[in-house]
DNA sequence: ATTGGAGTAGGCGTAAAGAG
DNA sequence: CTCTTTACGCCTACTCCAAT
């Protein structure tokens, strides 16, 4: 459902991500700098004021975010702990996790981040180019556990083989799991879904 | 201490859309 | 057509902070 609070939080959440202030963003989109101003955002009256959907479009296209992610920072599964369990996605696998998918081990790394929420959460630090151009070398992915996952949605799945795998979840079934890679090759992959031993979204993404 | 840039609050005007 | 509502741009004033 779609909030007055949760519109703007994305808005900010989008700011933030990219490192910028609302008006930054603002300004950036080529809407007038004080158009996201926390002071615009009721009237006088009380009365919530919302953004134009050209306004989100135009910071979407600034960004190059897409509806479905700006539409994952309104609701509360896609807020990141303040500070997070942290890993190389180049060392990443199954040994860094516990058997309930939880972080494991002495190679995780506490990194801080903007806000808080899903205690479960865990970060993945990119450290090479092989997830371009959907996540770039340096990047950190926020995967979330307790996160719904829907088809399209971008995933980290642990393989029986120990394998842990950033990919954009294309279909599921009962039984076999299909994902396709996010490096613009768009290589195809099927795992059998008792050769899976989790499978997580990708909720965010911090530069 | 001064200066300049960024960010923000708030007032006002404008254009577009909808209602009557 | 007129009136009302609403999002947004323009503008000024102010605060904060880093650089000089």
């Amino acid at each position: 459902m779609l909030t007055h609070e949760g519109i703007w939080t994305a808005i900010d959440r989008l700011a933030a991500k990219h490192g910028l202030s609302p008006s930054a963003l603002a300004r950036r989109s080529g809407l007038d700098p004080t158009a996201f101003n926390k002071s615009k955002r009721c009237a006088r009256s009380g009365k919530a004021r919302w953004p134009s959907t050209e306004s989100i479009a135009k910071i979407l296209t600034a960004t190059e975010t897409r509806m479905c992610d700006f539409v994952a920072m309104m609701h509360s599964e896609a807020i990141m702990p303040s500070r997070l369990h942290s890993v190389p996605t180049g060392m990443v696998n199954a040994r860094h996790f516990d058997e309930l998918g939880r972080p494991d081990g002495d190679d995780w790394e506490q990194v801080d981040f903007p806000c808080g929420g899903d205690p479960a959460a865990f970060a993945l630090e990119v450290t090479d180019d092989s997830l371009a151009p959907a996540f770039r070398n340096g990047e950190f992915i926020i995967v979330c556990p307790s996160a719904e996952c829907r088809r399209g949605d971008r995933v980290a799945i642990c393989t029986d083989d120990g394998e842990v795998l950033v990919m954009e979840l294309v279909r599921r079934t009962a039984r076999r799991v299909s994902l396709r890679s996010l490096n613009g090759a768009g290589t195809e992959r099927t795992v059998d879904r008792k050769n899976l031993r989790w499978l997580y979204r990708v909720a965010w993404s911090q530069y």
